[in-house]
RNA sequence: GGCCAGGUAGCUCAGCUGGUAGCAGCGUUCGCCUGAAAAGUGAAAGGUCACCGGUUCGAUCCCGGUCCUGGCCA
């Protein structure tokens, strides 16, 4: 049977995904396929949030749907879990329409989420604001000696300085009894997953990053932010922390000079890329090609594989 | 030209009138990660203490000289 597959782009930011996502629905729509991209970052959820995100435009979206963007006010919180089930149902619909979805985004457990069985527990608002209340006030070696107390296994896989994982452990064994987060092996709870990374030199993502960020602040990053804040953009939880916008938020509060946020914001966005390519580079199944314009073609040619029903050179 | 303050990790610095330096911040590298993930966290690697000579059992720290940097006075 020659089942939709479903095509991810993997890379750190700067890499270019998003242009290649695009570049790879058109050529397979001169083969007459369909391909719409599928979002997994985020920070392109936000309404608002376009040039600190890197947003692709409309222009640059080239005419090819993409789902998952724009879907959020600054003020909501997200959340993998919600998110999981939204991408999820983008990628069914997409093969139920007969469209090959293209998942593309930088939030490497986002994009686990969503591609890996990985399922999470629930959780609760209340329980979850009185336990941070007491993270605030006691202090994580605290808490975590409380959870060493009740679940031994599971405080011994955190460390007693890491609040947000044991606050969370608290809450998941106070719901549910128990806690055992374990990230998956890596079983694709979808079929048809074709996983693609783009790579590149260190010290151009580096230079690519620097100047991404330089232009941002050209692009009027500064006023992006201050437009946010009649929206409450302070209050939201996750949004106001996006690389960015955080550090703009100092600069507006005093903390530092514009100059700071700036060159804060490339720092911590390279640091940011490290981390992506930890994820990645963890994960066997991505097959890896240059970045630039020339990553399409094995892409669409490995889709095009799975279509014929003949092996795509990626099957290994 | 004179005076003063400095030259210690890639960067910014700390270093009790001598026993071959700091759990320092930032950076770098590596790791962890299940409802905040552009988040949160841990670890490691980096130094001929400007150069030359002297005093001393021993000098980053004391003395002399050289070079360099910043400031002040001419």
């Amino acid at each position: 049977m020659n089942e939709l597959p479903v095509l991810v782009i993997n890379g750190p930011t700067a890499s270019g995904k998003t242009a290649l996502a695009v570049a790879v629905a058109r050529e397979l729509a001169t083969d007459g396929v369909g391909a719409e991209v599928v979002n997994a970052d985020s920070m392109l959820v936000y309404r608002g949030m376009d040039i600190g995100t890197a947003k692709p435009t409309l222009a640059e979206r080239g005419g090819v749907p993409h789902h998952l963007i724009d879907i959020a006010e600054v003020t909501e919180t997200a959340s993998v879990a919600a998110f999981q089930g939204l991408a999820r149902a983008a990628i069914a619909d997409c093969r139920a329409r007969g469209v090959v979805p293209i998942v593309a985004g930088g939030s490497a457990l986002y994009m686990r989420a969503i591609l890996d069985e990985f399922e999470f527990p629930g959780t609760d608002p209340a329980i979850r604001q009185r336990l941070e209340g007491e993270l605030a006030d006691l202090g994580s070696p605290a808490l975590h000696a409380r959870l060493a107390a009740i679940a031994p296994d599971t405080a011994a896989g955190i460390l007693p300085g890491n609040g947000r994982r044991i606050v969370r452990a608290l809450e998941v064994i106070e719901l549910t009894g128990s806690f055992r987060p374990v990230l998956p092996e890596g079983n694709y709870a979808i079929s048809g997953v074709l996983q693609f990374g783009l790579e590149l030199d260190r010290a151009e993502l580096d230079a690519r990053i620097e100047t991404r960020v330089r232009r941002m602040w050209q692009q009027g990053f500064v006023d992006e932010v201050r437009g946010l804040l009649p929206r409450g953009l302070r209050e939201g939880r996750t949004a106001s922390r996006a690389l960015g916008y955080r550090q703009i938020l100092g600069f507006l509060d005093g903390q530092c000079t514009e100059t700071d946020a700036q060159d804060r914001t490339a720092a911590g966005t390279r640091r940011f890329a490290r981390k992506q390519l930890g994820w990645f580079r963890r994960d066997p199944r991505i097959v890896w090609l240059p970045a630039g314009p020339g990553a399409a073609d094995p892409m669409v040619s490995a889709v095009r594989g799975r279509l014929d029903g003949t092996p795509g050179e990626t099957d290994a």
